[in-house]
DNA sequence: CTGAAAGCGCTTACAG
DNA sequence: CTGAAAGCGCTTACAG
């Protein structure tokens, strides 16, 4: 590496102070003569002068990068918020670190840990809810941060999130919409309490008391990925086995056209099939699958925007709160009985 | 925010200087007393003292951060290969900065020139190949700098990408096997000499040749994917047309399925199908569907690996060179002409 | 074994 | 209108 030029290499070559180039950076040309200005301007341009923003951010305490830690960007969820809230940030000068905490609340300790000591002036969090005591010190000391995805319990953070009873409400309609009436429902694991999960379980139950219709426990699955071949054999092995499902969420969704796959259910006809979380080969598959959708787009640009206005001192008075965002349903073909093809 | 703990308040309470404080945060223990290590040790836990990295790199002059530049990271490849980067730099105390260019060279200069002002460490890269004088700066000062997945022509750089032509000979091989005769490439626009495009379509024209059959131009679509419509209607008006297709991506995959759908073509049966690239719904696609799969996370560990090691400067006097990674066939049905399930 | 001093490359009151 | 000085929070020779 070649030795890099400094704010006084150009101070020198323009002849001036470090403290007027450094205004001159920084925009503040009120009181400088045209002459400087120029002088200036030309010896950065010959130097090919480039500030350095380590020293910069020590300077002013603030580094205009933010860190994000989401479960594994492999997940289409995670992918699609980062891109968004990259968006957002780099339109507003800020730099995004990307950190991958598996669900693994150690591995998330050490990334909020880096990330505050490497400076970061926010965190976009979708949290393992296994720090408690890391996000209440956070938010004691008021620094900015934004959850995502989940809610963590007895927490007073902005978070944002789907609104999942509604998205399962979605489903069980319009299933009852297309005559369909032994609904069953298919999740990932509810063990660690994560919110979108319980949250959909309960819209479905709710939902179908609210159109009288009693709720079978056997029809509710909520296992590991690796049980779930097995939950789901159970579930058509039933005396009254269900005439559709809804799955929970992208990942079950693999599981269950597996499962139908290698049983040769056929889906729309056999059995009724309704996912939470829109996948691109929805309308590729065959039969085309109808999904609710998150606005995902929409939700990662709230989260960072929530977030710069918080690192910006706006809306510094407003209470945290729990934004909620609308799913959206698509019909498409997996969902109706008779397999007329409309889409 | 409250104050934050520095090294100083560290080495007050301990009674030392900063140096010494600074020494033993270091590990550099050999000639500290025993009851200085400890008094420090415990001024450092009653403070919950965490170092400033800022400052540290701007004295070190190293960030420990590196810079990553994809396409887009909604692209499956960009996040997986995404993920293994995140994974060794992670391993190896290191952040990663995500950028998303669009294969846009004004974003990608953008990019490039905001990590270098932040310092970061290395830069891995998905090149738009539009700013030579930037890469060739880099290189001629000997920043640590790798590419993936696109060679950018005359470039002296280390750059990981995929054996291409291999990957469109294991698919005009399968074929053949397979008894399919009238093999048409389908892959996106080839204006921007993108080289895995490129590439593939070569290793299909090779392949052919050494197989003994003349090459069809009309055979050959490489559009931009809001074309590509039209493009496979021409295919498949002519008056010979194919029987089997290659796709040259996952998103002209997507397409092709689409045309196949409306058009209600039975892949498999009325037409062979083989893709470029892994697809999540691969296997419970109906048929199943004949992929060439990337080795991604291979290839993402060692890009990652290479800058590291450039960045500790070891290897300093190895040549630059192309870093081929092997494709893999995964056989299942869509290239059969028989529907046997045999997956 | 430990500390004083200089310095990384900036910015920011403040003085003139 | 511009510059000298102090300081952000560290690390690193070097002295003792």
């Amino acid at each position: 590496m070649t030795k890099k030029v400094t704010i006084t290499d150009v101070a020198k070559q323009a002849n001036v102070s470090k403290s007027t180039v450094s205004q001159y950076l920084s925009g503040r040309f009120e009181y400088m003569g045209i002459e400087t200005k120029t002088r200036i301007k030309n010896a950065i341009s010959n130097l090919e002068y480039q500030p350095n923003i380590v020293a910069r951010s020590l300077k002013k305490k603030k580094t205009s990068t933010i860190g994000v830690i989401v479960a594994n960007i492999l997940h289409s969820y995670s992918t699609q918020v980062l891109r968004s809230i990259e968006n957002v940030c780099n339109k507003n000068g800020y730099s995004t670190i990307i950190c991958n905490a598996d669900d693994n609340s150690i591995k998330e300790k050490k990334y909020i840990e880096t990330l505050l000591a490497k400076q970061v002036d926010g965190l976009i969090v979708l949290p393992t809810s296994g720090n408690m005591e890391i996000y209440e010190k956070l938010l004691m000391q008021n620094f900015p941060i934004v959850f995502l995805d989940r809610l963590v319990n007895g927490l007073n953070v902005d978070t944002v999130l789907l609104d999942n009873e509604k998205a399962s409400k979605l489903a069980v309609e319009h299933l009852l919409d297309n005559e369909y009436k032994n609904i069953a429902m298919v999740t990932t694991s509810l063990i660690d309490n994560v919110t979108p999960r319980v949250e959909r379980i309960n819209g479905y139950v709710n939902s179908l008391e609210e159109h009288g219709i009693p709720i079978n426990d056997e029809y509710i699955k909520g296992l590991d990925l690796n049980s779930l071949q097995g939950g789901l054999e159970e579930l058509f092995s039933l005396e009254k086995p269900p005439s559709a499902v809804i799955s929970g969420n992208d990942f079950t969704l693999m599981e269950i056209l597996k499962y139908a796959f290698y049983h040769d259910i056929k889906i729309g006809e056999d059995i009724g099939l309704i996912t939470i979380d829109e996948v691109s080969f929805g309308s590729i598959h065959s039969p085309t699958l109808t999904t609710i959708a998150q606005p995902t787009f929409e939700m990662g640009t709230e989260v960072a925007k929530i977030l710069l206005d918080k690192i910006n001192n706006k809306k510094t008075n407003s209470k945290p709160r729990v934004h909620r965002h609308e799913p959206s349903l698509i019909i498409r073909n997996s969902s109706k009985k008779v397999g007329v093809v409309n889409e």
